[in-house]
DNA sequence: CGTATCTCAGTCAAACTGAGATCA
DNA sequence: CTGATCTCAGTTAGACTGAGATAC
């Protein structure tokens, strides 16, 4: 990546000039701004969890996982709640399967379904995994628990407004 | 994608059993936010700049030259400035050029840099998506002016601390 | 019958690593 | 010589499309 430390903020470098030539420049910054921010945290989330031969979004499968009744969800389940395509979860799962941390299992009653459930490798993988991002903070800085939770319910709104979920 | 809306908010869900069974939960609710928003003002993004033949990446650095004295900048600013990694640049340069978007020049005094300018038709097609994109506001919904400018503020604090810029 | 679930094959944009050429 | 800049080759994770098998 690039190492370098900017003497100034390029977003709002960009934003003054947008304002200028382009016109309104309030949603660009702060699409801009999420963008970077999540650029930024996803690589921190991911150096921390390499050593434990995860990624992001399998460490999320887990943790969804190690939350269900029985440790298992169909794979519909899973790919509606950490909004992933059908066919990224079979390849999230296929890896979780093949270094053991998940195993397959068919559905009781339905037999389109196919279960995945964690295995106790699985349990102790994301319980060592938990300690490796709470310990870098997930890779977030520089907010203090107030603002932490203002930014959780700024993003809320914008996640209900585009039809995430209802309630 | 999955095109379901669940009725219940799948962050805050985690966000309970999180701190039942793990601890503290607001900065993990925070960066899966930042993570989940981004993915959709991707997506939206995206889906706007594709008719143009842009990527939110290419998109970006169109603007970025458009913005540039004498529409151009070494590869190495780019990368700076877009926080891309270098193959990355020669990459994105590689298909803008490709589109006749953006034209490769050698440094007028190092000779080791190529500069990056922007052509005429690259300014039509910059015209273009960015009236794509603010007509869907890049995808940002749900936030008032005041909330948007917030969020960005709230962002650039971490920014700041992460070290991505200084002032 | 139509629809839902999962998988497979293939494509894609973009990040990475590592190596090399060129030049300051 | 050291270090900066760019490019190339190859790998990777993940999203996508489209097609198919199977079962509701």
């Amino acid at each position: 990546m690039n190492p370098r430390v900017l003497p100034f903020d390029p977003i709002a470098r960009a934003a003054e000039l947008w304002e200028e030539r382009v016109g309104p420049s309030g949603t660009m910054a702060a699409v801009t701004s999420v963008m970077r921010v999540q650029q930024v945290l996803q690589s921190a989330v991911d150096a921390a969890l390499k050593p434990h031969g995860l990624t992001f979004a399998r460490y999320e499968a887990l943790v969804l996982l190690t939350f269900a009744k029985r440790g298992s969800l169909p794979m519909r389940v899973m790919g509606e709640r950490l909004q992933l395509h059908p066919t990224s979860v079979t390849n999230i799962v296929d890896r979780l399967e093949g270094d053991g941390l998940v195993r397959r299992l068919p559905h009781p009653t339905d037999r389109r379904t196919t279960l995945a459930e964690i295995t106790e490798a699985g349990l102790r993988r994301r319980a060592e995994a938990t300690a490796a991002v709470t310990d870098i903070d997930f890779g977030l800085r520089g907010l203090t628990e107030r603002q932490t939770a203002q930014l959780t319910e700024l993003l809320a709104k914008v996640r209900k407004a585009v039809g995430d979920f209802e309630d």
